[in-house]
RNA sequence: GCGCGGUUAGCUCAGUGGUAGAGCACUACCUUGACACGGUAGGGGUCACAGGUUCGAACCCUGUAUCGCGCACCA
């Protein structure tokens, strides 16, 4: 379906500044009432697709959002623009554990309630309250943005059918043996009370104190074993002392005992190959119930656990008093204390070490001994071989390292979560104490008075991943599954795009039976992580993000969307200088300005006639510059390098464009001449409507602004073909491309006379250039023009008066005889000038006279120094000239 | 300990074998018929360091330093 726009406004004459703020939501507006973002699954046209990775359904833009939004906003309108049926798939994630915390702070804040107070069903209706209360903020944030999702397919991880896919992915590996049951160490967050994956655990390092602690040999009274360890607090907990079976110092003591100074009681000293000698004293206190290694060595000799911590961190510990219930914090302390009371402490020292700390809540984890459920990962190889074999290619490519190193050493996955806010386990336990079945489905077991739901929920991940196809239905999927390109940052390249990969591989939701038909997206590009102006990351407690919606508010969403691209990501981080964003801004305003200066001569072509042998020559400059231009920005887009093609897009209009050719042209805007004029304008629109296409993925507001105020069609520019190559008369193109830069040089060389004789930017003066070439006539009111000259004039035998200013240019010497400066300034000026040319002069002949050189390097490199050479002698000979000229 | 990435102008960063770049900041001049969110000109860099390969290295190789990240260790 086409879509035709009312010509409202192609007329309208443009107002002096742009302001983005009226016209940024207008047009997304008409875009939204238009369905331009509506995917049709029926479409004839080529498929390019993503899904979102979907943020916080409480959460509120970030910069990290900001950045990732508006790549895919570009490859979506870009692909649009490039004749695709595009669809772009947005949503909401329910983040189990951030929202359930939020919630729990909120009540506590407003009502001093707990979670446990008000009971699972009333929590969870609170918990919806405020999802709607404060989702979907960050939706409308997007949306200013100008992101172009289809969001009549908007889904989130809750709702109905998506719930049960994930109910019925769990029953699925559950009857394949994949997800099992079962009482192992986790990771468990005090603050949250629940269990954590590997991947939510965060090491740091941490300064404490290394305790030497004295434990009393049984046998022997008065002879003491000394034990290193951080934590104290758990004495209570050790079932053993181990030392390695080969110390020589210890190897006595194995199979005899000693006193456990806290909860004072008799433990074994054992023989374990996981001691490590060299550590401490080579003595270890084997603590089975609160580490992992120490679990394990229990395990190994099988060694009581006693479990000395509740769950949220306080010590369960009768037997000591003086401990029980401190939290374990305190605890240390105090169990510190204890033993020094008891002459039991030998010393202490610092320490640094790695702790464990939670993601989410930012406290140290317990390992822990409990009952939770796992998944043992299918295909693994094969997720591997995809990525190593190219089927997904990764931008930047040695992310793919990472994810390599993360496949080989990969650990079940304990997805189970004692929260209430998620997916409820779809697992149930007989209440009868004779019948220890579970039974796992996705409809409830027949008989439910018998049975009760486990309590758990599952991670939120375990939902993610199946993002990239259970949004999509059966229809959807044929047409857009596999995805093109998942944008994310590194960061979650494990708890999401690997486990993607997995779940593609291992559930097949393409339409055919092999691997490229089931992969979730062919292309993966990770983003930067964005920090701020002292390089730390970005976080809520350190206030230094920027609040996005403000920075919109000021450059507008355009200026901040094309600031971003052209500074940031090249996959390195980046470092967010608000300085760049008006940088942005400002480019805007040099568009909506250039654009400005054309309308006011007059309406524009939408398909403006071309006739390459009638361009002038800096007509043939620009286009062939834009040509240029459009094939760097292809390539660029290739590897995914935005800011390459911004930066590029940002030269191409800013110098080529404005300064030079519009600049030169106003010659024939202003001239008498209609043909030429019509001819310079047709080549401004030409530039123009190319340059807002290439522009459009980037800054989409304010191009379709200008599409339709220039009039360039009725069509919204999103769903227009990008610019084809100008078609250039090839014989000429190089001899006016010669003549153009030599015109450019001979005006920066006067502009250079100018300013170095200190005739002020707006005084008008009278160059004269001694040139015998002749087609230089035509081009001297262009010339004066950007020399701001009242005039220059041509003159093949001009004989300067001493101590006329004068340098070599291009087309010959130009001369500024209006000024005489002081003699001896000239001289110090052209000695300085014939120094520096000099310089170069010998450079290149160095490298030209090197055998080596000549007969080694390719033939293009030596004639172009063959070139230089010729023109530094030129210049050098006319500036010695003229240095002589001065005596 | 292993792996990955960075180190280029005062600042933020481009630049994968052939004359070191951009924007900002700085200096000078300029409100010249689109734009001061602008124009023109200018100053400023042993491309972290040391070796090597090459006719030629910011770029390729080896090593060192330093910053950041990931994994492992973490009594």
């Amino acid at each position: 379906m086409r879509r035709l726009r009312m010509m409202a406004c192609a007329m309208a004459e443009l107002s002096k500044t742009y302001d983005p703020r009226s016209v940024e939501p207008k047009w997304y507006q008409q875009w939204l009432e238009h369905d331009d973002f509506k995917a049709d699954p029926h479409s004839p046209k080529p498929a390019f697709s993503l899904v979102i990775p979907p943020p916080n359904i409480t959460g509120v833009l970030t910069l990290g959002h900001v950045l990732n939004n508006t790549i895919q906003d570009i490859l979506a309108r870009r692909a649009r623009m490039r004749g695709c049926e595009v669809l772009w798939l947005p949503g909401v994630d329910h983040a189990g554990v951030a929202t359930q915390t939020a919630v729990e702070k909120f009540l506590w804040r407003t009502e001093k309630t707990r979670r446990r107070d008000l009971g699972r069903e009333e929590f969870l209706r609170r918990v919806v309250e405020w999802q709607d209360k404060h989702g979907g903020i960050i939706i409308e944030q997007l949306k200013r943005l100008g992101c172009s999702c289809d969001w009549s397919r908007q889904r989130y991880t809750l709702d109905e059918e998506y719930v049960r896919a994930v109910e019925g992915v769990f029953v699925d590996l559950y009857r394949k043996g994949l997800i099992y049951r079962g009482r192992r160490m986790i990771n468990w967050d005090p603050a949250a009370q629940t269990a954590l994956s590997d991947e939510e655990v965060i090491p740091r390092p941490q300064k404490g104190s290394l305790y030497y602690v004295r434990y009393e040999m049984v046998e022997e009274p008065g002879r003491f074993l000394e034990v290193a360890t951080t934590r104290p607090e758990t004495t209570m907990a050790d079932t053993a002392l181990a030392v390695h079976p080969n110390d020589k110092r210890y190897k006595d003591l194995i199979g005899r005992q000693a006193w456990r100074p806290l909860a004072r009681e008799k433990i074994p000293v054992i023989g374990d190959e996981a001691i490590d000698p060299e550590f401490g004293t080579g003595v270890l206190k084997v603590t089975p119930a609160h580490d992992k290694v120490d679990f394990e060595i229990g395990q190994r000799h099988q060694l009581p656990v006693v479990d000395v911590l509740h769950p949220d961190g306080r010590i369960n510990c009768r037997a000591v008093p003086e401990l029980n219930g401190l939290d374990r914090f305190a605890a240390r302390e105090k169990s510190v204390e204890l033993l020094r009371e008891q002459g039991l402490l030998a010393k202490l020292e610092a320490y640094e070490n790695n702790v464990g700390f939670s993601e989410r809540s930012e406290v140290p984890i317990e390992p822990r001994l409990s009952e939770q459920w796992f998944l043992r990962y299918p295909k693994t190889e094969g997720a591997l071989a995809v990525v190593r074999d190219h089927l997904i290619r990764f931008f930047p490519q040695h992310w793919e390292k990472v994810y390599a190193q993360w496949l080989d050493h990969i650990q079940d996955w304990c997805i189970s979560r004692q929260i209430w806010w998620g997916h409820r386990i779809p697992a149930w336990y007989s209440t009868s104490e004779s019948n220890k079945e579970i039974y796992v489905g996705v409809e409830p077991p027949p008989d439910p008075e018998n049975w009760t739901q486990d309590a758990d929920t599952l991670d939120t991940w375990f939902s993610s991943w199946l993002w990239a196809y259970e949004t999509m239905d059966e229809e959807t999927r044929k047409k857009f599954y596999p995805t093109s390109v998942l944008v994310t940052a590194p960061d979650i390249i494990f708890f999401w795009v690997a486990r993607m990969i997995i779940a593609g591989l291992e559930f097949k939701p393409g339409q055919g039976d092999r691997i490229e038909d089931n992969i979730p997206f062919r292309d993966v590009y990770f983003t930067g992580l964005i920090r701020d102006k002292q390089g730390r990351k970005m976080s809520k407690s350190l206030g230094n993000s920027p609040d996005p919606v403000e920075l919109m508010e000021k450059y507008g969403a355009d200026g901040l969307r094309f600031a971003l691209m052209r500074t940031a990501p090249s996959g390195q981080d980046i470092r967010f200088d608000e300085k760049q964003i008006e940088e942005g801004r400002n480019f805007a305003t040099k568009l909506w300005n250039a654009a400005r200066f054309r309308q006011m001569h007059g309406p524009s072509e939408a398909e403006p006639t071309i006739h390459p042998e009638s361009l002038s020559i800096y007509a043939v400059e620009v286009a062939a510059r834009l040509n240029e231009t459009m094939a760097a920005v292809e390539d660029s887009f290739s590897e995914y390098n935005f800011n390459a093609v911004a930066q590029r897009l940002y030269d191409f209009f800013w110098n080529d464009y404005c300064d030079w050719f519009v600049e030169s042209t106003k010659t024939e805007i202003f001239a008498e001449n209609e043909a030429r004029k019509v001819s310079a304008l047709a080549v401004m629109d030409l530039v123009l409507s190319a340059t807002l296409r290439l522009l459009h993925p980037f800054m989409p507001h304010i191009t379709e602004e200008l599409w339709m105020l220039l009039g360039f069609g009725k069509e919204s520019i999103q769903f227009v073909r990008p610019p084809e190559p100008v078609a250039l008369d090839g014989a000429k193109v190089a001899d006016a491309r010669k003549f153009a830069s030599q015109i450019y040089e001979t005006v920066q060389a006067g502009r250079n006379l100018r300013a170095e004789a200190r005739v002020p930017s707006n005084k008008k003066v009278r160059f004269i250039l001694r040139s015998s070439a002749e087609s230089i006539g035509n081009e001297l009111p262009t010339l004066a023009r950007l020399l701001n000259a009242e005039e220059v004039t041509l003159d093949p035998d001009y004989k300067a008066p001493s101590g006329v200013p004068v340098t070599v240019t291009p087309l010959g010497e130009i001369f500024l005889p209006t000024t005489v400066t002081d003699v001896s300034a000239e001289r110090d000026r052209l000695e300085k000038e014939i120094g520096r040319i000099d310089g170069e002069l010998k450079t290149v002949r160095a490298k030209l006279r090197s055998p080596s050189f000549v007969d080694r390097a390719p033939g293009a490199v030596v004639e172009e120094h063959r070139q230089r050479e010729k023109k530094f002698e030129e210049q050098l000979t006319k500036l010695t000239q003229a240095f002589a000229a001065l005596e």
